[in-house]
This record gives C-alpha cells, structure tokens and sequence, in this order.
DNA sequence: ATTCCAACCTGATAGC
DNA sequence: TGCTATCAGGTTGGAA
C-alpha cells in the first residue's frame, strides 16, 4: 500500500501521538510473518520508555526511543498505523462497515488485523499497527545495531538527481520501472509513483535502463519530486487500504494519470492508457505520449 | 553481479 | 448464492 508519500504523511500526522510520550502497556499478536522481533521481547523492550523522535527511511518508520532502541515499522501493503478514538470506520473494510451500527461508526475496536497497540502513561489516545496481509514489519533495534533492510537503502527519492539514476543505469539491462522500485537505487518509489513519474517524464516503463538518455533521467528526477512532493501535499493516495493517522482519505488519487486508469483517455493526448505486467507489476502508460 | 520469479498473507471483486 | 480466478501502494531469497 504505503509509498514515499503515505509513509510521510502518516509520519507527520502520527509524530504528536508517539514523540513525547511514555510507553505503558504493549499488546501485540502472537509471532507471525509481520514480526522480525519476536513480540514477548518487543513488548518488554518498549514498555516504559519514552519515544524521543520519529523519523522516515525510505518506506520504513523509525521511532528512536529514550533507551537508544529503535522501533522500526514497515507498512507493507495493507499496513496501517493510526491513533485510536478519533481513527474510524474508514480502517474497516466495507463490509465489515456496513455491519456497525450508527454508535458504533467513531471508536475503532481492535480487531484480528490489529497487531500492535501502544498505551500511554499520560493516559490519552492510543496507537494501533493494523495489517491484514501481514507484508508489513516489526522489528526492535538494540543501540547502535544496524539491519540490512535499513543498511541496502539507496537515497532518498524526493532529493534524486538525474545524475545519479544516470550512473545508476550504466549496464542495467532491467526496465528503467523495475529500477525506480528497487530500494538499493533510490528509496521511497512503488508502484503507483514509479507509474505516474515515467509517464510524467514521457518514458516508457519497459525502456531498458541503460537506454534511457541523461535527458530522460533529468526529466525523470524532476517529475519523482515533483510527483511525490504533491501526494505529500495532498495526504497521499487513498485507493484501496490506505487512511492518514486520524482515520481520513488522502486525495492525490483523484491527480493520477495512469494508475489504475487503464482504458481511460490520457489526459494529455486522449489515447487509452494501457496496462500491462513489468516485472510482475501492473504498470500503466500511455501508448502515444511514453516513448 | 544481475535478472527473474515464487513466496509470504488476506480480502475484494468480476465472471460464470 | 456460490464457486473460481484475478488483482492488490512490498520485499526477500534462491535459481538461472
């Protein structure tokens, strides 16, 4: 689900619920494919201390805590961190909507797919990590410990330049789309932006690598910032799973051009936006406007 | 070293 | 209604 943009936007909205406060209670599920830290030591590990700063690596989340800890968490596809009581029905599936009376419709009850919960000293609102798909991750850090999910990522895509996907390229036989989305080049780009970047640079998303020009990479640098920056803007893409902390839909889906759009007009030269598979990805473009 | 692809999970939806 | 197939904002690890 989450990209550069959601994991941004659920970072800054989710940061006054964690930074400050102390850790009460943890309750986690039992172990599964969601947790790196088996969840007995993660619940000793984070009870009683303080979350000190949240930040964001590439579509990770990092909680630095008072103890030099550090929670990492990975949305995945499906994952969703929120604070409770505010957060809504919108974290629920339609049908399981459907099914809630009207009084029901504001307090979110932990459900099966609730993985993570945080209470608080001071008593206020909850945090809650939901996931149904479990591609997501939990793990805890012990100070000054590295971790080769966090150790491979490239640099940040919202500070790219052409140049460095230039030289990132040289020799890459793979699609310049199957480059974009692999972390270890630029870190933050998935599937929906990898998608709306090339078709905003012009760029077929099966062009091999190696023949993309230094031309191509400007515009493509240019585009992935100006793309993202936007869907920050905008509270991210609201298509399937995704909801900001409170509960709310982000908005930069009603901005997408290609994304999941296929058979629709393009907006730019009103031929129909194909879908094809790149990598065992969906990719989306248009036929006339990408070269 | 690079590239490809199955696997990890669960649910929604479309088609018969 | 019910069954089957396909699709889904991601990443890893092993085979070619």
């Amino acid at each position: 689900m989450p990209e550069l943009p959601e994991v941004e936007v659920t970072r800054r909205r989710i940061a006054p619920f964690l930074v400050g406060r102390r850790i009460r209670g943890v309750f986690t599920t039992s172990a599964s494919y969601l947790f790196l830290t088996d969840p007995p030591l993660l619940r000793r590990r984070l009870a009683g201390r303080r979350v000190e700063a949240l930040e964001r690596q590439g579509k990770y989340l990092v909680a630095r805590l008072d103890d030099g800890r550090r929670l990492v968490v990975h949305l995945g596809m499906t994952g969703q961190l929120f604070a409770g009581g505010a957060a809504s029905v919108r974290l629920l599936s339609a049908a399981a909507r459907a099914s809630l009376t009207p009084d029901q419709q504001h307090a979110f009850r932990p459900d099966a797919h609730t993985h993570l919960r945080l209470r608080f000293e001071d008593g206020g609102p909850q945090v809650f990590l939901r996931d149904v798909r479990k591609f997501g991750k939990v793990l805890l850090l012990e100070r000054d410990a590295s971790h080769p999910r966090l150790d491979r990522l490239g640099p940040d895509a919202l500070g790219v330049t052409g140049d460095e996907l230039f030289r990132a390229s040289r020799g890459r036989e793979l699609a310049i789309k199957s480059l974009l989305l692999d972390q270890a080049v630029i870190t933050g780009v998935g599937n929906i932006y990898a998608d709306e970047a090339l078709y905003e640079a012009g760029v077929r998303p099966t062009r091999r690598a190696r023949r993309v020009t230094r031309r191509q990479f400007e515009a493509l640098a240019t585009a992935l910032r100006r793309v993202l920056e936007r869907s920050i803007e905008t509270g991210g893409s609201s298509i399937r799973d995704y909801v900001t902390p409170d509960g709310a839909d982000g908005a930069f889906q009603d901005e997408r051009r290609v994304y999941g759009l296929a058979g629709s007009p393009c907006s730019r030269c009103g031929a129909a936006i194909r879908r094809i598979v790149v990598g065992q990805r969906g990719t989306h473009y248009c036929p006339a406007c990408q070269r």
